[in-house]
Parts: structure tokens; sequence; C-alpha cells
DNA sequence: TTGCTCCCGTGACAGAAGTCATAGCTGCTG
DNA sequence: CAGCAGCTATGACTTCTGTCACGGGAGCAA
């Protein structure tokens, strides 16, 4: 008999694209396999360079894939809500975690340890062919960090950056779009790889030239069209 | 009985990671089902956007994964050489592929189709886990590469290309190392993101600051030691 | 030899990026 | 309310980056 919490953590388990192909009885080894755990927002779930113990889910909240730097800046390469599985490389190359994983809200992971998973993927293909997909997403995000990092401004990457909030979280109203920013000008800064000086004075820039108004962090951008067409004037 | 050109190829796929557990019986069934081109240096094996058609493993020469701007500037994301597979990952993930390939010398390539290819995988969970190792490795190079984008001058990046190509090309003296540098400037620019000229001013001042020598493409570098310790200078 | 092409090295410059310091705002807590 | 913490905005400045333009050398072919 399951308990509360192995139900509830099986809900999200099928919600996974990576196991979206297993069977009841497999999903019943996976939640008796796996432990859950409450981070608080802020708190680092594993740092960079630590041995990788295993795969993360995201039950709930939302998780923050980062690179720091000697000088105390920090680069994002990710951030994952509920259903995201986290880690699922190093698990596989026996390496050490390439980057720091934090929760951005107070955040609920299902782990599952390397052993688990792996004899998972031997016994189910179908699993190893899934993680092979999402990798792969995951790695034509980096790519695109790395196109944008090597070929295109700061602005350009604000821009970027605005449009892609805007489509995702943003309210829609014909061309105009609502949105509030999520976290401060740092953290802004950090998903574009730059300071948070430069988000304050390309944001001040963006609004003087009318392609957004910003007002205690609600933005507001009046015509998205005219905001991407800056994306091919900053050389894109 | 296999022509000769098909127990050439066993040779080489038998040295390659991804299918290093197989019997002999896959190794003939792989053999009957690949096709081998060739490629003349600087030819385009596919371009970014292409579908995606299948896998590729590099029997002989080099080639270089590369991103290229509207501008004309190129970032190179990895060049592999004889026994490396590339583009694993779209074969997987059904998306076009991410960057472009390109054969740095005349190459000789191996192709095996997306629908061969997957039939393997789910056959063989081996394969599945050594493509998920062998990509493990290529998205730690892509991280390594945002991080040093993001975070570094183009001094420093010089400074780690040319310390990475002594360890792996360079003739060692002591604590000395010599070396062709493989490309001209503006392939190196490519690398390290970044422009020719720019390559051409550090080397001149790395030269005039004693840390290497450079005469007609041939480097050397009297202190390997002297070179590194700039690393941690110039901000890593 | 001449001419051509490709590449290297450099100076001059413009613009982008990053640092530092300062002033002001907001919201919380005692 | 006073005081504090955290964040924002902005000016001044330095350094880095990239562009343009030019001269010159190496190699090749007619």
């Amino acid at each position: 008999m399951p308990t509360e919490q192995e139900a509830a953590s099986l809900a999200v388990l099928k919600s996974v694209p990576i196991f979206s192909s297993l069977t009841e009885q497999e999903f019943a080894f996976l939640t008796s396999h796996l432990l859950q755990r409450k981070y608080a927002a802020g708190e680092l779930i594993f740092g960079e360079g630590d041995p990788c113990a295993g795969l993360y889910v995201v039950r709930s909240g939302n998780v923050r894939i980062f690179k720091s730097s000697a000088g105390g800046r920090e680069q994002v390469l990710s951030i994952d809500g509920p259903g995201s599985s986290i880690a699922e490389l190093p698990v596989f190359d026996g390496g050490n975690y390439p980057a720091s994983a934090q929760a951005v809200s107070d955040s609920t992971l299902l782990f599952f340890s390397r052993q688990d998973f792996q004899a998972l993927c031997l016994q189910h293909p179908q699993v190893a062919l899934r993680v092979l997909r999402v990798i792969g997403g995951r790695l034509r995000r980096l790519v695109g960090i790395i196109e944008e990092l090597s070929f295109t401004t700061v602005r350009h990457r604000l821009i970027a950056l605005l449009v892609r909030l805007g489509k995702v979280e943003g309210t829609r109203n014909g061309d105009a779009i609502t949105l509030t920013l999520p976290g401060n000008n740092s953290e802004l800064a950090a998903q574009i790889g730059t300071v948070r000086e430069l988000v304050s004075r390309n944001l001040s820039r963006l609004q003087s030239e009318g392609l957004i108004q910003v007002d205690n962090r609600k933005l507001e951008i009046p015509s998205l069209k005219r905001l991407e067409a800056e994306l091919q004037a900053s050389g894109g």
C-alpha cells in the first residue's frame, strides 16, 4: 500500500518526459527507490565539482543551474521547473557535476541514486532514448547560449531575454505584453552573462527608446513586434 | 565475405567508444548498414539547420563543428578526429543539426541512418549508455566554452588554448614545449570566439612578455608553468 | 618578372563592457 | 519614527573588443 507521499510522487513521475513510457509496475519500482528532499529558496542542491550522486526530478519549485566565476559573477545555464529532470548527464559519464544547482523558490525534488537509474536504463532502453532526447534539448540550449555570448551584445541578449519572458510568462493584449520581471537585476544579468549595472542601463535605454516601460519590476512591452525587430538591428 | 573496404571500416568501428561493447555479429550488421563518404578539405558535411539524416563516425581526417554568425564570424564548438562520432544528438531528438560540420583536412566518414542507429540502441541498451557517456563529455566541453566566454578575456582564452594545444600536440622538452599552430589566426580566433586581429595582437603581446616565441607558425613555450600561471592573473 | 591571392601585423578609432563610487528608493523591524 | 538592508539608477572612468584601413611578405601561376 503506497503512502500518501508516494502516491503524490507517482503523479509527478508520470508527468516526467523521461519516464513517460513505463508500466505501472515500473513506476512502483521507481517510487519505492526514490528519496524526496525539500530545499528552501536559495539553498544549494549540489555544487560544481561535487561527485555525482544521482538524478533529480523537480517536483515543485524552480531550480537554477549555474556556473560561478572566481570574481563572484554567475552565468545561468538553465532554469527548470516541475517535471524536469536535472543532472541526467553526469549520472552516466561518471564525472562530477559541471555546474551548481540551487533552489530558486522553496522546492521539492525527487532523487534517484546513480545505480538505480542506470539499472532502469539497461532494463528499459526506451528510458535511455528518452534521456537522450531530453539531453538533446539541453545541448541545443547550451549551443544557443554560446552563440549569443560569442556573437551578440548585452543589449541584444537582454532584448532576447525579454522577448522570451514575454512569450512564456507574459500576459498578452494584442501586440502588447505585460509581465513581472523574475528576479532582480543581478539575476537577469546572470542569465545573459553580464553584470547588474549593464542590465540597469540597458533597461533604461530601452525605456527611453519607447520599446519597453518598467515600473517597480513590472514590465510592459507596448509592441512585441517592434522589440523583436530590434534583435536584427543590434546584430543577430 | 566482406569487401576490403568493409574490413577496413570494421577496424575503425571497433575503436569507436560508443560501439566498444558489441559482438562480431553486431559489427557485421553495422558494416553492412554503413555508407562511406569522402570529403575534401574545407568541404561542408552538413549545415546548421539541415534536417538530421543520421550519425557520422570519423574514419580519417578531422572535422570541425561550428556556428556562424550573420556577420560572417565563426565559433568552433569542437574538433573531432578519427574514432569520434558526430551529431549523436539530433539523431535522437529529431530536430535539425544545431551547428555546421566541415572537414578540416581531407576526410573519410562513415554514415549510419537514423533508423538503423535507433534500432541498434533499442536492441543494445549498452550502446545507448555509451552514447550518453560520450555526450556527457561533449556537454562538459560546451559548458566550459560558456564559462570562458562569459567570465574571461580574449587574452585568457588564447593562453588557455595554447596551453591545451601544447599539452596535446606539442613536443615536450622539460618545461618547454614546441608546436605548430593548427590553422591560421582566423581559425584560432574562431576557436576562442573573437577575430583574427585580436589573436595577432595578443600573440605579439605574449611574445613581447617572453611567454611565447612565434616564428612562421612555429610556436615555442619556454615555460609551460609560467604560461599557465598567467591564467590566474588574467582573471580565471 | 609581374601580378595575384592569401595571410599577417599594426595603427587609429569607435563603441561596448565592466568597475567604482554615490545617491536615493522601498520595505521591514524594532 | 529611526535605522537598517537590499536594490536601483547613474555618472565617471578604464579597459577590452571589434572594425577599418593599410603595408608588406610568402607562395603560386602565367
